[in-house]
DNA sequence: GGCTTATCTTGACTTATTCCAGAAAGAGGG
DNA sequence: CCCTCTTTCTGGAATAAGTCAAGATAAGCC
């Protein structure tokens, strides 16, 4: 976890003003991985008390454009929000409660950076979502279900 | 392009009652793949005359529910669908103009089927998908340009 | 400290999708 | 072919996530 300076200063390099919301913002990015919006709202009231909600949406904007943080969205989820930048790491989704982890880009090669061309594309970036069931979820001996 | 019959064969496999919504949204998934739900909506109006959007959601949670049709979500993008189902084939879309096309889990092997463990996760889908420009949207050299 | 401009607040608005209750229509038995 | 039962469709309201816009506030720079 980066200290409040280390935040500074990744704001001014990306050339943001450094305000309490963003700071708070980038900070609860890097405490809870990814968040959806909502969550971070949560956190950053409990941090500051009230900030609009539309304050959060607009750092969590200028910072995903900015680099400092990734956006990602899962088919039939919110968008989520992750300080894990710059590496090419991937996820896997639960289908059952939803929740994210980190992938990485696997086994020895990386077919997942190669920028190709495709039906005349100019490819770039290959995001690859794995989707099954997280430990909790799959657990099949498991009498107790804390939640349906 | 399948036949009215070959749609209504397809539905009753599917253990779905045979209406003309339904065999008209199957029609229109198939006729326009990637088309969004109100893409769909309007072509079915224009088969069909009036019909709810209801109606659309419903038959699209049906189809998709019965294997019929698959759905897909890129980032950013409203729920897309399309026909071709039950092969392992992945999705490109263009940042610019948000036109997806499809690309099969190329180069010879296909590790997007490999069924995996990974952090506990009983993983069960890769999916991937492919960010870059269009051809139309990548070309460099073009004066005309029909929408900003 | 004062100025300029980016950022935040407030509150309305849009869009995609779902929920609900009653009307209509498909499927199977007589 | 008609009846009944169940599924599906209609119409309208509701929800959730996110965006737009205008004025107030506060960063950063001199």
């Amino acid at each position: 976890m980066p200290s409040p300076s280390a935040f500074e200063h990744l704001l001014r390099q990306g050339a943001l003003r450094v305000t309490r919301p963003r700071l708070s913002v980038l900070a609860a990015v890097h405490e809870h991985p990814h968040a959806d919006t909502d969550s971070i709202i949560r956190a950053v009231r409990e941090d500051l008390g009230e900030v609009s909600h539309q304050a959060v949406y607009n750092v969590l904007r200028a910072l995903t454009t900015a680099g400092l943080v990734r956006r990602i969205e899962p088919a039939g989820s919110v968008a989520r929000y992750e300080a894990r930048v710059g590496d090419n790491h991937h996820h896997v989704v639960c289908r059952s409660c939803g929740v994210v982890a980190d992938v990485d880009c696997a086994v020895g090669y990386t077919p997942c950076l190669t920028a190709s061309e495709e039906q005349g594309f100019a490819i770039d970036e290959a995001e690859v979502t794995y989707w099954g069931l997280c430990p909790d979820c799959a657990a099949p001996t498991a009498h107790r279900q804390h939640s349906s």
